[in-house]
DNA sequence: GTCTATATAACGATAGAC
DNA sequence: GTCTATCGTTATATAGAC
């Protein structure tokens, strides 16, 4: 019983990684049971087919990539803290799962229809108490002018960026591995200053 | 010799469709054939392989993300003139190539050295005279103390992810086709004020 | 240059022994 | 549950007629 659970998650962990890192049309079932030490025929004796094990991992990695980040909106903590804490869970996301933000990007865009029908499946929704916060910040005139959607919008860009766009940004600031996990590093801090002073009033 | 010409360009305006949308590993030769309106051993005639064609997508395709950019950054504008029209560049440019941002995320993620080598080879440096009005005003005092390379990634990455999260952003705030329209016209105008808030001093 | 027909390899999926 | 062997399909690529 144990092992059965066991095989079952050692495949999810592996199609994790190939599916994550080549999307659907890139990855291979063959690579998967390789990644996973098992047999290519485990895989479809476990999940069928290639459609069903992409659409596990692709729903498991959309419930990571959206509702934490909502979870810490919708938290208790104060505007300035909050922001920092966005940043910093959203860094730590990464981290482990560099690949994460391109694959939800990417795979969402190719079955836009499938996505939606997902994600209102799971009852994601707009973070009220979130919206409800601004609001109140620039009613006390503590926060200049802006549609809360356009906030959410530029902050989780902020984040997600450079994560997207690091081969490009090596290569035209010359950064090496090193470098580049430097300025990550500096940009946890930078970020939501930036983030703050651009509707700070 | 005039029709040599337009076969060619015609495959390759059906390749960048899609290629752009699909991805080198998603995309069929089959397809871009139909899309071109001829055999599909045409595409083998021109171009010998699917990767020498995916080649030649991919190198046009960075060319018009990345030079255009640095060009509008290093003209002689001023900062905020200059931002302005940055945004509007850009969103001109998704209007017309909607899956362009994330085709080249994408694939430059898959060949990360390939693209290194690439990029080198046709001269994108950090735009130098941009850095320098960056940090001209920092020193006047008309701006906080930002890096410039930070400055740059946040600017291209809040221009560009609006595009890449279409799916997600029609769902979580529940806007059909047209009044995503309509949002990424607004941001047209507002993009630019919270890029300079960040910065002002 | 453009077509039809076909070679060749890769991939997802299944059958069947253990 | 796990393996080997193999089927059926689809994809890239080429050969050869016109």
């Amino acid at each position: 019983m144990p092992e059965e659970l066991e095989t079952e998650e050692q495949i999810l962990e592996a199609a994790k990684r190939v599916f994550q890192e080549q999307g659907f049309s890139g990855a291979r079932m063959q690579e998967i049971a390789d990644e996973a030490g098992i047999n290519k025929s485990m895989l479809h004796y476990y999940f069928r087919s290639k459609d069903k094990l992409f659409q596990k991992v692709f729903q498991e990695s959309v419930r990571q990539f959206f509702p934490v980040i909502f979870k810490v909106l919708n938290s208790d903590l104060a505007l300035v803290p909050k922001i920092e804490k966005l940043v910093e869970t959203y860094y730590d996301m990464f981290r482990q799962q560099p690949h994460l933000p391109r694959f939800v990007i990417h795979e969402m865009n190719q079955h836009p229809d499938r996505f939606k029908e997902f994600v209102e499946g799971m009852g994601v929704e707009v973070p009220e108490k979130f919206v409800k916060q601004i609001e109140a910040e620039i009613e006390a005139g503590e926060m200049k002018s802006i549609q809360p959607q356009e906030f959410i919008i530029n902050t989780i860009g902020l984040c997600v960026f450079p994560v997207l766009a690091q081969p490009m940004i090596k290569t035209v600031f010359q950064m090496n591995e090193e470098q580049y996990h430097q300025f990550l590093e500096a940009r946890k801090k930078e970020l939501p200053k930036f983030i703050l002073n651009a509707v700070k009033k």
